[in-house]
DNA sequence: ACCGACCCTG
DNA sequence: CAGGGTCGGT
């Protein structure tokens, strides 16, 4: 049979991930520490789901035991054969496993990426070593109990020849003893288990399928470490039911059993089901046979397997919650449970392919410093809509800015339904762009780096109809003002890019604070220094950077004194004076409103504040009576027009204090 | 539409 | 010196 241990020297991309655990040479385990800030950028559980792994073990496990006749699975197989066939045979398992946008695409992954990743897992494992000898114990004991179990088969085989009747009561005997062992490991991996996550922050009880998660910054390796170790035993993994590979737990979902279940109800369910047992191809009353200890051995390795799985999926969860970015990735334990997928069970789980592509694309992608924003929008739009399972986070008071995932993605070459959530991979791609343009010489002092390039190469950026696909759901659109603040916001297509990455810190100004200071300009025309710090806290402040910011305002006054001017002017040539009112009244739907909006909100996606449009119009009236009454023959006639202007100044709204370009979601949709 | 240069004021 | 305004260039 192909035990676990008979790959032991197999190179680590064929390796079990038990496998890795139970076979390590490495006793110094201090050397392979890894700091918990690196941890978003391991993929620690792709290996696990690599078909060189799991899957092409497990698809060996198929061939030879003949599950899916179909299914030719060989060890040379590609990556990509194994998938194609497993998803053509499995074809109720919804499941892409590899990420088009990565690993796909005929771009083979490369074995000593994941064989590095392997050993990272390896190394991890070690970091525990006295759970590991404990573990170690354990396991010698269990295989003590599974010889036994064997042996107590082979006897029972030789009391068949006997009394039939005394034969039928001994195979109950044996049933009802492997129960009892199943249940035994159960327990024991149960306090395992328990134990686990008291150690990784007293979630053994409250902890419901990794629902409830607090964002406690990054997972700690050993942490991760040891819920693999809990699960790395073939009988240890029997402990718990896998959530897709055999029949549904009923009691699964009762308080911690959901994670670990009831051992008897489930063992009973199994053995009563008359079907699949443990999620192999295992019928009742087969495995008394001659062969009988070996589909028992396969059925625990399965077992093992399907834990496996659990584990990663919990290590996905957690993963999910500490780093939103990879919130995509939650719940992901598909390759295997696919696999093993035989008795599929009712647990809605999220759609695979999401999970899986996304992750590599979303760790990869910078994560910076303050970024607020750009890490709370993955995880508040994301989160629920990829993970279901996932209890939804409280909104923040930030702009959502992804919206659920379209089929209309803009990038045909993606199937259907491309697990990369397209705005996130738009967001990342530009973020990348941006960083990297961070890295190119200063043009100027006070802007940012991104703002000087972007300013000539707008139109490498995607047009409005690609990045509408970021806006959010018009559902919510905010009236009068209503701008929910900080997050980057949806602007014009040439500028959107920009403000997108501009979440970001920044040394200088980026097109997104122009923006901002914009739409701040709706509330206050002459801010202070201070001011101006307040709502751009984003924003490395120098006497340059507040100099550049004055002289955007001023040149934001020009621009409006300009056109008030003018249209006084305009109306004041009005011959009739209901012409002169009409032309005096700044409604929403004058040539002044719509100049004015196009200027300070070009975009269009920030309602235009009516206390905006009062003072406008007043400034207006100011200008025509002064050019009526001839004021405008002293050269500061403009004077007393700007110290009234002055003082209708407003506040600008809380929004504004956000980092990032501000919107609101009017007209969105 | 934006910005630099310049001037003025406090 | 900071900030505001104006003018002219692009």
């Amino acid at each position: 049979m192909d035990s676990p241990s008979d790959r032991f020297h197999q190179q680590p991309s064929q390796m079990c991930p038990f496998e890795l655990y139970r076979s390590l040479p490495d006793s110094n385990p201090s050397n392979h520490r890894f700091s918990p800030g690196s941890l978003s950028s391991h993929p620690l559980f792709s290996p696990l789901m690599h078909p060189n792994s799991m899957s092409q073990r497990w698809g060996s496990f198929r061939q030879r035991q003949g599950l899916f006749p179909g299914l030719l699975v060989d060890d040379d197989v590609s990556e990509e054969d194994v998938f194609g066939k497993r998803e053509f045979s499995v074809g109720a398992t919804p499941s892409l496993q590899r990420c088009p946008g990565e690993r796909g695409q005929g771009s083979a992954p490369e074995p000593g990426d994941w064989g590095q990743d392997f050993a990272r897992v390896k190394r991890l494992r070690m970091d525990s070593a006295a759970r590991s000898e404990e573990e170690m114990r354990r396991r010698e004991g269990k295989r003590g109990r599974k010889s036994t179990a064997s042996v107590r088969m082979d006897k029972r085989r030789g009391a068949e020849q006997g009394n039939r009747r005394e034969s039928r009561e001994g195979r109950k005997r044996q049933r009802q003893e492997l129960k009892l062992q199943l249940e035994e490991t159960r327990g024991k991996l149960l306090e395992l288990q328990r134990k686990v996550w008291k150690v990784y922050g007293g979630q053994a009880d409250d902890e419901k399928g990794g629902e409830e998660e607090q964002e406690n910054g990054l997972i700690n390796l050993d942490e991760v470490a040891e819920m693999f170790s809990d699960s790395d035993d073939p009988l240890t993994g029997s402990g718990f039911s896998p959530p897709r590979c055999s029949s549904k737990k009923p009691n699964e979902t009762n308080g911690n059993a959901g994670i670990f279940p009831e051992t008897s109800v489930d063992l009973d369910l199994e053995l009563n089901g008359d079907q699949v047992w443990l999620g192999c191809s295992l019928v009742r009353g087969e495995w008394e046979s001659a062969e009988g200890g070996q589909k028992f051995a396969q059925a625990l390795k399965q077992e093992l397997a399907n834990v496996v799985a659990q584990v990663i999926d919990r290590v996905v969860r957690l993963y999910a919650e500490t780093d939103p970015s990879a919130v995509t990735m939650a719940s992901v334990p598909q390759e295997t449970s696919m696999t093993l997928d035989l008795n599929p069970d009712q647990r809605p789980r999220p759609h695979p392919a999401e999970q899986v592509e996304a992750l590599p694309l979303l760790t990869k992608s910078p994560q910076d410093k303050r970024a607020p924003i750009a890490q709370s929008v993955p995880k508040d739009l994301l989160l629920p809509q990829a993970n279901p399972s996932l209890t939804p986070l409280p909104q923040p008071p930030l702009p959502a800015l992804l919206p659920p995932r379209r089929k209309d993605h803009f990038l045909p070459s993606y199937p259907p339904d491309n697990p990369v959530p397209l705005p996130l991979l738009h967001y990342t791609m530009q973020n990348l762009f941006a960083r990297s343009l961070s890295t190119l010489p200063l043009h100027k002092d006070c802007l940012s780096e991104s703002f000087m390039d972007f300013r000539s190469h707008n139109s490498a950026f995607p047009p409005i109809s690609l990045l509408g696909q970021l806006e959010p759901s018009p559902s919510d659109r905010a009236r009068e003002g209503g701008m929910r603040g900080g997050g980057a916001g949806v602007v014009d297509g040439g500028d959107a890019a920009l403000y997108l990455a501009a979440g970001s810190s920044q040394e200088g100004l980026s097109p997104c604070h122009l923006k901002k200071a914009k739409l701040m300009f709706f509330y206050t025309r002459y801010p202070s220094s201070s001011t101006l710090k307040t709502y751009f806290p984003d924003v490395k402040f120098n006497r340059c950077v507040n100099s550049q910011l004055i002289k955007w305002f001023s040149n934001f006054r020009e621009f409006f004194y300009i056109q008030m001017e003018r249209f006084a002017r305009q109306a004041a040539r009005e011959g009739l004076a209901s012409a002169r009112e009409r032309a005096l009244h700044l409604g929403r739907d004058t040539e002044l409103y719509r100049i004015l909006n196009m200027h300070y909100n070009k975009s269009n996606d920030y309602q235009v504040p009516e206390r905006f449009v009062e003072i406008s119009e007043v400034a207006l009236r100011e200008f025509f009576s002064a050019i009526q009454s001839g004021r405008d023959a002293d050269p500061c006639w403009k004077k007393a027009i700007y110290k009234i202007i002055c003082k209708l100044d407003s506040p600008v709204p809380d929004s504004f204090r956000l980092p990032g370009c501000p919107t609101d979601t009017y007209r969105m949709g």
